[in-house]
DNA sequence: ATGCGAAAGTTCGTATACGATGTAAGAAAC
DNA sequence: GTTTCTTACATCGTATACGAACTTTCGCAT
């Protein structure tokens, strides 16, 4: 029972979507630092193909925040701003309260074994100590969420913003503050989903989206490091 | 006392961006049709300006899903589909409360004074019968909403989903099914911010949302008009 | 007529080329 | 030694060129 209409042949992954996979995923896990000028030319020659390609998926990258103009000296890299993780926080606040009420009365059987699977796969990353796993284990809970949803768009939408995110956990998640809260609260979203319970779980999902916020918010430093023109201007004399 | 640091010299628009906004502009009042195929070269050349920035746009376009790959046979106009707008509308349901709900807290006097203006301005709209007015008022309305709850993402996020949502109004509003009953709504939404009465207004606009979701599903016909690629066969050899 | 196969035509992705604009470096004047 | 002018360099946006994959058309055989 696969490709029963078969007349979906993707054309393949273009080096446009290599490109913007590959700059979003080190844009997000901070090999490319927040502020940092980018050069279209130097990543062409990482990815080992022409500007052309670079340019279009940075072009994307752009329309979603991920990277800035810096007037006529190219782009940089979205510095960390405390006002837009506010904002995203805020979003996802209402978001994660409408997907845990709308996921209590959709849920399978199925879901829920996966997302008791989720749960238990993060308190184990906790355990192991190991932060990329860590952070990964919250997003995939928190799409697991959106998912039973049965949002397609909700699943898009907070897939993109939990990128932005991730910018910033590292920062968060290196004070072991709260790292068993998180999970503990976690739970409590789970429980309620599973037993059908659509207030409960809204109101644990805005809880949990409450305190992400207030942990990171104190975490991303105030004035936001903006790694400057000068700096950078500086950093290149050095060379 | 304008422009205190006037390093803040912008590239001017270039062609990406302009291509860009012809395109969506197209895409979003119908001229380009849902459904309908993307020819770069065609476009172009109504632009007068080269396929490479006309690329570029139909890209961004393209991640945010008013443009969607066609196999091997290019790009076409996003169809209207019926279970996207439902998304879209829950989604909005969400945040127009959480909008209406932190407007309520925040509006300045100023902001009163232009959310007044502006549903005097739509009631206006909806006797002059112009639908392109009344879409329009519409969307300023709640863009007024957004900008009064002060978070630029829910701004920036929401217009997006204006432009496919517009797409649909022109259906929507051919039916003059409660035209003033919008307004209604609004005013309603309205008096509750200037009001200062958190809980009334998310209320409101929720029940607002609800209400044009159902006016909308309702309006877009139930199999979705694919267009098929046979009908664009089809017309083609007609030609 | 109908089915098959080759050749021509479309259309896109990607590479390369070019020009404009801004930045950095070095020389000349004071 | 500092400042200013000029020249070289860097980098991006845009245009053009090219190749690959698919579609359509047209001729030929049945």
């Amino acid at each position: 029972m696969r490709n029963t209409k078969l007349e979906g042949l993707s054309p393949g992954p273009t080096l446009i979507e290599r490109a913007y996979e590959a700059i979003l995923d080190a844009i997000s896990d901070r090999r490319l630092e927040p502020g940092e000028r980018i050069n279209q030319e130097d990543l062409a020659g990482r990815l080992q193909i022409s500007r052309q390609p670079v340019g279009q998926a940075l072009n994307i990258l752009k329309s979603q925040g991920f990277v800035r103009d810096n007037g006529r000296r190219g782009l940089i890299v979205a510095p960390l701003e405390r006002e837009f993780f506010q904002s995203i926080y805020q979003l996802r606040g209402a978001l994660d309260a409408m997907a845990a009420e709308l996921a209590a009365g959709r849920r399978s059987d199925a879901d829920v074994v996966e997302g008791r699977g989720l749960v238990a796969e993060g308190r184990r990353a906790m355990k192991s100590g190991k932060m990329e796993a860590l952070i990964d284990a919250d997003k995939r809970f928190h799409m697991w969420t959106y998912r039973v949803a049965g949002n397609p768009l909700l699943v898009d939408t907070m897939g993109l913003y939990w990128n932005h995110l991730r910018r910033a956990m590292a920062e968060l998640l290196r004070r072991p503050s709260g790292r068993d809260l998180v999970w503990d609260e976690h739970q409590a979203i789970l429980d309620a989903i599973v037993a059908g319970d659509a207030d409960e779980a809204r109101a644990r999902a805005l809880a949990h989206a409450r305190d992400a916020s207030a942990r990171l918010v104190e975490a991303i430093p105030a004035p936001a490091v903006p790694a400057s023109e000068d700096e950078a201007r500086a950093e290149r004399r050095r060379a």
